[in-house]
DNA sequence: CCTCCTATGTCAGGACTTTGACATCACTCA
DNA sequence: TGAGTGATGTCAAAGTCCTGACATAGGAGG
C-alpha cells in the first residue's frame, strides 16, 4: 500500500473524534488541576457566564453529564465561593446558579489557560480549515442528537 | 453584534468537539447495547481486528484508557469467547490477544452499525469536507499529545 | 377544582474508571 | 556476570459517573 492509505482505525471518524477529544481533555485537565478547578467544574463555569441562572438541571444537559453528576459539581464551585445559588427556587423547583466574583475572576484565568490550548490545537491547521471545522463539528452532533427535543439554544 | 455571532460557547472548539464526541458516544452505546458489546469492549475489538496480538497495554493506549480498565474490558470479551489470550506469554509479560471466529462475526455486525452513525454524521456535510475534518481531527490531537514518546504508528 | 403530566432536585445503589503500588520479565550497559 | 531501566500484568482502594427511584412544584386538560 502507498502512503497515508492505512485502512485502519486512523480513517474512522469516530476514532479520531476521540483521540482528539482525549488529547484536548488530558491537557485541559493538567491545565486547570493550577487552578484548582476539574474540566466538569470549568464547563459549568463557562455556561454560567454566558447564561447566568441556569439551573442545575439546564447545566447537567450543557455539560453533557448527568443532573447527578452536576449536582455535585454545583455544590463543590459553591463550596467554593465560586457560585451562588438562592436557598429557595423562586420559581418552581429549579435554582438558578450564578457566579459570584471569585467565579468570574476564577473563571477569567481558566478561561485564558484552556483557550492557550484550543489555541495550540487549531492553530495545527490553517485559520479556515479551523473555522469550518468547528461548523462541521456542530452539524455532525446535530445530526446525531434529534433525540432530543428541547434545547435551550432557541435564539 | 450581528446574526450568528453568539460569542458563547457554541464557537469554542472544545466544546463543539465534546458534543459531537458525546452524541456519538450515546449513539454508539445504544447501537452497541443491541449486540450486547460495550463501546469499550467495541474498539477493543476493532484494535485486535486491525493489529492482532496486541497486548493488554497497546491496547489500552489505543482505546485512551489505563491498563486496568482495558484488562476488566479483555477479561470480559475473553469470557465471552471473543478473544483469546494464551495462558502464558511468549515474549516478556505481554500476552498477546486475538479475535476468535465469533469474534470477528460480532466485530462485523458491531462494525456496520457503528459504520452506519459515523456515516450518519458525516453525511450532514460535503463528502470532502468530512475528509478533511478527519485529517484536521488527527493534526489537533497531534498537536497535543506530543508528551508520549513512543507510538506503535511507526509505518 | 381535580387529575395527569412534565420537570426538577435529591437520595441510594451499582457500574465503571482511575490512581497507586507491587512483582515479573527482557534489554542495556558496565 | 550483575545491577539498572523500562515495560507489562495484576491487585487493592478510591474516585467518578451513571441508573433507578422518589417527592415536590408548576402547568395542561377534563
Amino acid at each position: 500500500m502507498h502512503a497515508g492509505q492505512e485502512a485502519g482505525l486512523s480513517r474512522r471518524v469516530g476514532y479520531e473524534l476521540k483521540r482528539a477529544q482525549a488529547a484536548l481533555r488530558a491537557a485541559m485537565d493538567t491545565a486547570l488541576r493550577g487552578h484548582g478547578l476539574t474540566v466538569a467544574q470549568y464547563v459549568c463555569l463557562e455556561l454560567l457566564d454566558q447564561s447566568p441562572g441556569l439551573s442545575n438541571a439546564e447545566l447537567a444537559r450543557g455539560a453533557f453529564v448527568t443532573r447527578q453528576s452536576m449536582n455535585v459539581v454545583l455544590r463543590g464551585l459553591a463550596s467554593s465561593g465560586l457560585v451562588t445559588r438562592p436557598p429557595q427556587a423562586p420559581h418552581g423547583r429549579a435554582l438558578p446558579a450564578r457566579l459570584t466574583a471569585a467565579g468570574q475572576q476564577r473563571l477569567a484565568v481558566a478561561r485564558a489557560a484552556v483557550i492557550a490550548i484550543e489555541q495550540r490545537m487549531t492553530g495545527a491547521l490553517p485559520p479556515q480549515r479551523a473555522a469550518r471545522l468547528l461548523v462541521d463539528l456542530g452539524r455532525m452532533a446535530q445530526a446525531l442528537e434529534p433525540p432530543q427535543h428541547n434545547r435551550r439554544d432557541s435564539a
